[in-house]
DNA sequence: CACCAAACCGTAAGCGCTTACAGTTATGGG
DNA sequence: CCCATAACTGTAAGCGCTTACGGTTTGGTG
């Protein structure tokens, strides 16, 4: 046991110990060349004292901060039910941030997480002081528009998720398109369902449109009828998927062969609906997602769906964010992982799951 | 349009701007007494200039970092199986994170989060890095021993969660043993379970062990058995939970009356696993778990369980910690929060969900 | 053994900000 | 109208670290 220095130990108190300058310390911890025999003294000294550089020193004489910010926005609480505690609910931007950490991980870098309430419109204050405290941004969809994305990109990296690329920012997104044509193949051509309807997320995100041509596309390709419009519009959370059915079964309209949801969450909402109301899936109406959250893994829920490559969206926008921060050779400006169709009972296939988690 | 400075800006550039000193800009920057028209001056020229301030400068200057540090245990991937996702199974943890983040938004803290692996021994390195980085840490269940949250602790504030106070760090946990004595009363005074198996999360957690004690305290006083020992043992885990089940039923071992669950996590595991025997809940065995998990409550489970405050365990936690830093008064050493018994359909009372999600 | 290059080390400047201190200007009473 | 006092401002030091620069040591060579 040494003597509890009082204050808290800096560079200095390692040089004294080591015998040596605080230059000679800083390069054997930066690990630049310098004498074995001054390299042990000092590593003995700061073993012994335990001691920690300042990140904020260090940041301050132009080094890194090793630290990424990551923003995203958190899902107002919505309106009381079953889906109150959506915020709570855990899913895609979760997974995606574990992937970021991952990547995050293998270059020593530490995140520092902020979420943004879906109704702040102006989140200016907390990204500029987010930027004051890292390196560099990884901004989840529709947290900044893309003016704003350009504006801050200008002062640091910057790299979007979902969203679109900048001058000066790379984004990084899944190939959507791809995945929603496979899809709608599927339906269309596989189970020949002549009527779909589309259950949007936000209208205006870029996933939501790719997705929604791609299904047109591919669906007027097949002869088929695609329904869209006022009452099919979602919200990416299954309180808004729910919505959506109650409204439709309130006012009696017609079902269509198959809803095409706009994610998973959103077709846990609309299946959990359509149970009920003594619907049955894929019986009377076939119901598909998309992502491939892992809770519908665990759930051995029988959702067909497209898969995303989640964790490694988020691991990818971190290598981007750091070739970026490095100045190393500038990545792609959008960057497109590949998606995949999963097949499950949920689109009207035979689909023999390993069995119910919970027994009903 | 103003002309773009090729540099970032600094206060001296604000300062300029403004015709005044940076002292003058620093004291309006942070709220200090000055002239008006000082004050206007300054804050058009950080408009107009778009100027933040350098965090790390901030930081240097014996000011705050204005950042808290959580770090948790990430799961390490279970062998492949139903459950092999298990690491973005996303539950417990995360909602306390969100929890955290709810409390240190409040203060304008910002959250440097940093996962350790499970089989990572010695995190000090990661520990002591994030301490240069940030004014305090929240450490979750198992990151770190006592003795090594204690000396963690002489250093920087540290709050711990679901751990054990020291002298210098918080803990703030839930009332285990109250919730675990309600929902044993249940079972046995209540349904007059004659036996009782503890599937056990991690052995030397310090809320396994006050779950297991109540248990087996209040089992006792009913004259009930309990059933602990090697084969019971989980990890917290949903794959700990089905691979227990699946080692009882393969040696043909008896059930006992009720299986009580570590916690959610793990009841999932072990009703997956009845459920693919054919074994009914709560007619051949009542299963209960503990935590009351959003993911069980939004697919509407009928699982029995525990009611633990989540999110508030997490703000409270960040609450505690801001105390430490900003030297008020000092919270209590062992902050608890109340647990509640919830009672659904899988220990055998009657209850009638709205619906499953999933249509089976 | 003298000499030169290479390797290493210490000195000191500077990163952008806060704040004690001293100097300046406004305020109000006599 | 003068001066004490209050209110504000600018100057400069210092937070803990990295790194350019020049001095010192080391080791190889003739």
């Amino acid at each position: 046991m040494t003597t509890d220095p009082p204050r808290v130990l800096t560079i200095y108190d390692v040089a004294e110990r080591a015998g040596v300058s605080i230059a000679s310390v800083s390069r054997v911890l930066n690990g630049h060349r310098s004498r074995p025999d001054t390299q042990d003294r000092v590593m003995s000294a700061v073993r012994e004292l335990g001691f920690v550089p300042s990140g904020a020193a260090r940041a301050l004489s132009g080094q890194l901060k090793e630290v990424a910010a990551v923003v995203f926005r958190r899902a107002a609480d919505s309106p009381d039910g079953v889906f109150s505690d959506e915020d709570e609910s855990l899913m895609f931007a979760e997974v995606l941030n574990r992937g970021i950490e991952a990547g995050a991980r293998a270059r020593g870098f530490d995140l520092l997480m902020s979420s943004v309430d879906v109704y702040d419109h102006s989140p200016q204050g907390r990204i500029g002081s987010l930027a004051g405290k890292s390196d560099g941004l990884i901004l989840h969809d529709k947290v900044l528009s893309a003016v704003g994305v350009a504006r801050v990109a200008r002062r640091i990296p910057v790299v979007t998720l979902a969203g679109t690329a900048t001058e000066e920012s790379v984004n990084v997104r899944s190939d959507n398109a791809f995945g929603m044509r496979e899809l709608t193949s599927h339906l269309v051509n596989g189970h020949g369902y002549q009527t779909l309807a589309y259950l949007a997320g936000h209208v205006d995100s870029p996933d939501n449109v790719a997705r929604t041509e791609a299904l047109e596309l591919v669906a007027a390709d097949a002869g088929a009828e695609v329904w869209t419009g006022e009452i099919w519009r979602g919200n990416y959370l299954a309180s808004g998927g729910a919505a959506v059915i109650s409204r439709i079964l309130e006012r009696a309209l017609p079902l269509p062969n198959a809803i095409v949801c706009a994610n998973d969450q959103t077709a846990i909402g609309v299946m959990f609906t359509l149970a009920q109301h003594g619907i049955r899936v894929p019986d009377d109406v076939a119901v598909t997602g998309f992502d491939d959250i892992p809770v519908a893994r665990h759930l051995h829920s029988q959702l067909t769906t497209v898969r995303q490559p989640i964790k490694k969206l988020g691991a990818t926008a971190f290598d981007a964010l750091y070739a970026l921060i490095t100045g190393a050779p500038r990545p792609e400006q959008d960057i497109v992982l590949p998606t995949e169709l999963v097949v499950r009972g949920s689109c009207g296939c035979p689909f023999e799951p390993a069995g119910p988690v919970l027994p009903s």
